[in-house]
DNA sequence: TATGAATGAGTGTTCATTCAT
DNA sequence: AATGAATGAACACTCATTCAT
């Protein structure tokens, strides 16, 4: 017991430090990503700024692509958790459309920096490249999960349409954000919030009236 | 005269294959970038599919940027040429917003690599990289041009609130289209159109009524 | 005869022209060579400022090679011409060495770029590159004719010692010229002559006196 | 104690292996520029002659052009210690000069190499070219600090003519050895260097007496 | 374990030269 | 004869990845 304890003391101190440069690597590679693009910022800009060894860098990840799909993980399960969250904590005034919309939007804002990675993962999950289908798949998780949350708010749609529905508000939030990010700047779209989510809500409620069994 | 004629007439056959290798260029160009990705694709790539010596490819494009450009600037403009004759073609049965989203879908899906290429070149303009801003000027000037088609449309929306319902149209149609071509293939997605067109009606028509000045 | 003067008459035309375009090419190469140097010079810069197709380079100059050596022929020749007629001139007041010295300070000072390429052109006299021999053998010539005309001014010297004073002249005074030009630039320098002259003339002769046979 | 010792020892390990590197390539590049010239000896000549990684040659050098420019800087460096050595050794029988003199002309004969190289080098200078500003700049210091040498011995020289005299020095030694290994090749020049100090220093002897202040 | 020196395949780009017109 | 479009070998330089220490 004692061996354990302090086996799993001495662990979890070298684990905390491994679990440190782990985050401080992504983060950075986070950041770097976003502001000189995936394929512009380098290994060694990473680790460089990440104050770590180049090698180091292949102790954590086992390629450059591996970070890229590993953030891609982590974005996106943040994402999914601010949503459920978001749902749970949503008084019965809110709709389901709103609640998702509503945690999207702040989770983008917040993570100017996400949605610019993901743009770029979707950009890459096009091409015929062996990256390309691991980076699809992750996503592809992520619009499942999105379309269970949404299918309950669906009277009578098939999981075909809840699909359907979930992909419009992937692509309706990033479209639109990406587009303000880019042409007006990440300063002056943080206080546009009401604009984005009065928006996203007309476009997005609509799609969701019209795939239940309403007449 | 037959000598003039000659002349002529030799000129202008050099002139016709000095145009047949640009263009053959660009659409070589426009398939592997959206196929390989713009970074992934190599310049080698280009002229060995174009079947051209690799110098040419310079004598034609002052870099592999300026092709990327070229491309830009070419499929933006033939989106627009098709918009403005969509809008003039427009039986009185079809609302502005109608004629432009229809206009959009059915550029966007005969142009699949376009809409790849336009994917990848936003997610180009974000970066802290010289041809960032080239192709921030062209993307821009082709949102300035649809805010002016969008305006004679809005009642009473100032130019602001015109170029924000631009940007919606962009941005949803592009958003909505390449998450479909990314997940479910470009085979399926163009047995959609009439999907695509009723979702997109549906979420950007209550905008434009929004910012008009009705009640 | 009226056939032979016809034909002569246009043959020379014809060769007027053709004599013009060499001519023409060989002055801007010299320029070009001198400004942004041999290697940095292209075939291409060279026609475009002859305002020559670039094919038409080849009909003159078997290679890039063939026209520095040709410059360096016409320059060296022109600066002998330029020296032997200094010699002819010279009043009795004047030494050989004198004479020599001030033709080629007088050639170097009107022909910047000639001196500034013969630098060059030594340069790559060195190199195990195939031009080099040529250059070599031009170049010798030049040293070979120089020490002629040095050796009647050596009252009892060997052709071995007059080769070496030969030597010596073109070397203080292109290495002098160079220095002072690449140092202080082109224009002052010209204002200079007579430091250069009495320098050189000051460093010289008193070689040409110990080689000869004076006790 | 031990291990720091080993931590010491094997950090300097790596230092001298990285010394040794950084040496191997300086001595690899300056012959291979002196025999093939600076230009068509190519980055991948110097790291396969140096056994080394293509890559391995922009760890030590951030370009071509920079490690000319350190050569030429090693180079003069090493001139300057061995005349100013020359001129500490110096018996009172030895006038300035001909220490001076002594010292570039046996430096010279040991290094052919550099001899070839700074010629080279000067005939870049001229160049509007980037990398022709910074080879000029570590030039003119050599300048500067011959002219300082050369200095004292002027009796009432100004600065303005002890520079010339030091320009002379160096343009003179310069120009006749490069003359020398052009036409007599490398071997040959070697033995001759009681021909080289006598002519020197007889030409340069009086130019010094000249701008001194004796009559 | 962490490091960073070493690597070399791969990139965009240039340019002397050729050759069809 | 004159042209300039086409060529492809060559170059400087980069960077993901490996591996000895």
């Amino acid at each position: 017991m004692d061996d354990e304890a302090k086996s799993k003391a001495s662990l979890s101190r070298v684990e905390r430090r491994k679990a440190r440069t782990n985050r401080r690597l992504l983060e950075v590679a986070r950041r770097l990503f976003s502001e000189k693009g995936i394929y512009w910022a380098t290994v060694e800009d990473i680790t460089e700024s990440a104050d770590q060894g180049k090698g180091t860098f292949y102790k954590y990840f086992e390629s450059k692509d591996a970070i890229i799909r590993a953030l891609l993980e982590e974005g996106l399960g943040e994402l999914e958790a601010k949503t459920e969250q978001a749902l749970r904590d949503a008084d019965s005034g809110l709709t389901t459309m709103s609640s998702i919309i509503e945690a999207r939007v702040d989770f983008f804002l917040d993570h100017l920096d996400f949605l610019l990675l993901f743009h770029q993962a979707r950009g890459m999950m096009q091409l015929q490249v062996e990256v390309a289908k691991d980076l699809r798949d992750v996503y592809d998780g992520h619009l499942r999960r999105l379309t269970q949350l949404v299918e309950p708010a669906m009277e009578m749609g098939g999981s075909g349409s809840a699909r359907e529905v979930a992909t419009a508000i992937a692509a309706y939030t990033s479209g639109l954000l990406t587009y303000h990010v880019l042409f007006e700047g990440a300063e002056g779209i943080r206080r546009r919030r009401d604009y984005f989510l009065r928006t996203l809500q007309g476009s997005l409620s609509p799609i969701l009236e019209n795939s239940d069994g309403s007449h």
